[in-house]
DNA sequence: CTTGTGCCCTGACCGC
DNA sequence: TGCGGTCAGGGCACAA
């Protein structure tokens, strides 16, 4: 479940790796679910083909490719989306959605339960499309402030927990960094998003903050599915607190974790260290 | 506007 | 060994 370190991680990984090549063939798979209604095949692979990658960026859980045209390629990994380099000629392995093919090397796509999607966005239009159009602040970003989260939080009722998986709050942030921040705050998942006091707010985008960067620097959490290049795993996992540890001591005062799903997710929190 | 629910999808896992 | 059932969850459609 690639969530703002897993993204950024590939984005990491990847930049060096394309950024200045050109597209020399694209190869989508035969009624990929991935377009969706986004694109057509043929459209993106007419407005990708010679196109050389002039960025790559990241928004939330997006990968923004800027192309020569100015055009953008974005993609989203959804669950189950892996996104890495092979070589040229290297059989793709099943589920591979998308190939493009540069100079010295294949970027490959691959996505098993296809919950994944890709876009393809003219120039100029990338801030009005959309999905990125509805994206709140970057929760590294220091404009990113406890007061706007409060202004956000004020007219919520919902859990926090469903409040910070909520795109249009927080870009990026999926149900393990929601579970990690809450509990690094001292705050249970369940609160009504608008209890919450500024100094809560405060400590809940500190702690998020906090496993953010540390993950970025593990290259993210290998749970399931999730690698930064081709059979390599993230660290983070070894650092985590809470998230899918239902069952077993709580790091801090030894009372069992327990299990509770929150906004539609598995939400796993600490009833004696989060109020 | 808000909030909650169900669906999409495949593979890993479990119990029999 | 096989096989059916269950679960994982990001984003979106939809209903209230």
């Amino acid at each position: 479940m690639p969530e703002l370190p897993e993204v950024e991680t590939i984005r990491r990984e990847l930049e060096p790796k394309l950024v200045g090549r050109t597209i020399q063939e694209v190869r989508i798979k035969k009624g990929s679910r991935l377009l969706r209604d986004t694109v057509s095949a043929a459209t993106l692979q007419r407005n990708l083909l010679g196109q050389k990658i002039v960025a790559l960026g990241r928004r939330g859980k997006y990968l923004i490719f800027t192309l020569g045209s100015g055009d953008f390629l974005l993609i989203h990994l959804g669950m189950t989306g892996r996104l890495f380099t092979a070589k040229q000629g290297e059989p793709a392995p099943v589920h591979t959605h998308l190939r493009l093919s540069f100079k010295d090397r294949d970027l490959l796509l691959i996505d098993p339960r296809t919950f994944g999607r890709v876009f393809w966005i003219p120039a100029g239009r990338l801030a009005a499309h959309s999905v990125i159009g509805s994206l709140g602040p970057e929760p590294l970003d220091p404009a990113c402030s406890t007061s706007r989260l409060a202004d956000q939080f004020a007219r919520r009722s919902i859990a926090i927990k469903a409040a910070l998986l909520d795109q249009a709050v927080l870009a990026g942030v999926g149900n393990i960094y929601a579970d990690e921040a809450c509990f690094r705050a001292g705050v249970s998942p369940l609160r009504p998003a608008k209890s919450l006091t500024p100094r809560e707010i405060q400590a809940l985008l500190r702690g998020l903050r906090r496993v953010l960067s540390a993950s970025i620097a593990a290259k993210g959490t290998t749970f399931r599915d999730y690698q930064w290049d081709a059979g390599k795993s993230g660290d983070f996992i070894g650092k985590l607190k809470v998230y899918g540890k239902a069952g077993q001591p709580c790091p801090k005062c030894g009372a069992k974790i327990k299990r509770k799903v929150v906004g539609g997710r598995s939400t796993c929190y600490c009833t004696r260290c989060q109020k």
